[in-house]
DNA sequence: CTGAAAGCGCTTACAG
DNA sequence: CTGAAAGCGCTTACAG
């Protein structure tokens, strides 16, 4: 055997062929489960295929089908607990269907634009943008080649891309009105980043409900989502010389430097000031935080983001969709929303 | 007009090729930066194909250079979050270098077994996995088509698969003689999942450590590398009736749960109870925990991760190598190091 | 039921 | 300096 062999020793369908003694479109058939292959011959590819270890080369089959199979998924801010869920939720999810996942990451809707060239050159049947937006320029490109969007936790009005997001403007109603209703007057709320519309929503349902309830002034202090930033934001309300005697968070991670910078300061939680987050993230129910929050509702969302998507890589003239879906107020014991606080 | 077009309109080399009034070779060329195009074709070509948006088609490319520039990235445990803090540092670091990344999750070497033949229909160029293993077979078969492989704290030996991991043992000792030191002597171990070399390593260097420091004896705890294995197994320990001065945790979710346990039984941390994790995952220094713990030094282990795997995507007859990189022990408050305990 | 052939969109010897 | 042609490994009409 002094025959050279190629240092790449992938099969190809020519080879099963050859072995079979078939066509190379017949051992095509065989995998693709023609059901015009007589039994036999089908049963022998297939053997040959097995044995030989043979799988069609999928980007072979991707460049004439022109469908790839794959959705490119562009994640943002892993360093917030939520996301490695989502993300974990999506491949799953995605491959449970039979579907590839080619990640990116991306920060900002510039980075997005930076990027999508790249994505797209590799011909993905979909895009999910999560936490981040796309410029118009961007989404129109998008649109002209045929290749649906869906973004998830952001939206762009009339852009072509669909949007599945938490309900974020009720979730900050649900806050304020069970803080009101449970005697808060003296509310603050810590920002995440400005530029980010679950932020900018949570905050606008919460000061809409509160204006509704004829509270008419509250404080509010900017973040970035961070465990710093709400740790540094607190303590600036809480020394104060009228500090709030409760706080909206952006996000958990927000509320959980809240409630430690609290406890910095011997400000007790709940009995001092009520802390209440948005995402509940696995820490919100540590014993030590205990963090009464807004969960938003990962698996639905999810399935609706993948449902979407899909539907129009079937269907290209399915018009895009938004989709908010709400957030439960889950109570536990950073906030004492059931009876009126101490100086209520 | 009563032109039909196609659904999709992705351009091709082809329409460029013809608006420029060249060959589609050409247009290639220009494109790959060909330096024997005179400077005027190229300007050309590569403006026209700026103006029809013309990226080449990654696919289409991959398939005639046998390239496709993808790594494969098979993850797990997004739970621990450790990981998407990998999995975020690898992407980052895959894409500075022009790299893609395709996403699996897997969370046992079967489902790592079951996923490879799909991840290598894609024709990746190389495999990272994440803190799980392959059997030899799936090992072999990587071998036997050129696709190297990178394993992530996990290692096969004579698996023709390259490994780079903390070094578990080594952090595990580290732990050890600094408890020692400290004086403190009654010691527990609270496990991972038992097929982690993460868990199983760490536990060897801390029990060898204790036996050549003359301690013969510690206490065991099973769990899974979760917040709740650690609250339960931390209220086992600590409602024996000799129950252990320091408990050393297989990471710091588990740590931060036993840290919760123990407040839960009003035994104070650091002043009646040491706990040790390991990762330094950010919510180690989240005030409310403030842990100890060994530190992964997550940019060094992506570094030589991706070198060994890049080196032998390049060089093909590189041998595999395995790269165990130092911890850091970082003291926080959760052990009081530098002092004898109480009692010791 | 099966094969020969075309073609997906590129890169890259081979010519000139 | 540029073009015509081959070919990557498949799928899929088109024939028979």
């Amino acid at each position: 055997m002094a025959e050279r062999r190629s240092v790449d020793k992938r099969v190809t369908s020519h080879e099963v062929a050859l072995r079979a003694g078939v066509s190379q479109s017949t051992v095509s058939r065989a995998l693709a489960g023609d059901p015009r292959l007589s039994e036999a011959t089908r049963l022998r590819v297939l053997e040959i295929a097995r044995s030989l270890g043979y799988k069609p080369n999928a980007i072979a089959r991707s460049l004439i089908t022109k469908r790839t199979n794959i959705v490119g998924l562009v994640a943002s801010n892993m360093a917030n607990p939520f996301y490695p869920l989502v993300l974990e939720a999506f491949t799953q999810h995605l491959h449970s269907l039979g579907w590839r996942v080619l990640l990116f990451t991306a920060g900002s809707r510039e980075d997005v634009d930076d990027l999508l060239p790249e994505v797209l050159a590799y011909q993905v049947d979909g895009l999910i943008i999560v936490s981040a937006a796309m410029s118009s320029r961007m989404a129109r490109e998008c649109v002209g080649r045929g290749t649906p969007v869906v973004l998830f936790n952001r939206y762009v009005p009339d852009s072509g891309a669909s949007a599945v997001s938490c309900d974020n403007r009720g979730g900050g109603r649900k806050v304020a009105e069970a803080l009101l209703r449970a005697g808060y007057r003296r509310l603050a709320y810590i920002a995440g980043r400005e530029d980010a519309s679950t932020s900018v929503d949570r905050e606008r349902g919460f000061g809409e409900a509160l204006l509704e309830h004829g509270v008419k002034t509250w404080l509010r202090e900017p973040g970035n989502f961070s465990y710093e930033a709400g740790f540094n934001a607190a303590m600036r309300l809480l020394r104060l010389d009228e500090p709030p005697e409760a706080i909206f968070c952006a996000n958990d991670i927000t509320a959980i430097g809240a409630i430690d910078a609290a406890r910095k300061l011997k400000v007790r939680v709940p009995e001092d000031l009520a802390v209440i987050g948005f995402d509940d993230i696995p820490a919100a129910s540590w014993a030590a935080y205990n963090l009464t929050t807004v969960r938003q509702p990962i698996e639905r969302m999810i399935e609706a983001s993948v449902r979407l998507l899909l539907g129009r890589i079937e269907d290209p003239s399915l018009a895009a969709v938004n989709e908010f879906i709400p957030g439960e107020l889950v109570r536990r014991g950073s906030a004492r929303l059931d009876v009126a606080p101490k100086e209520g």
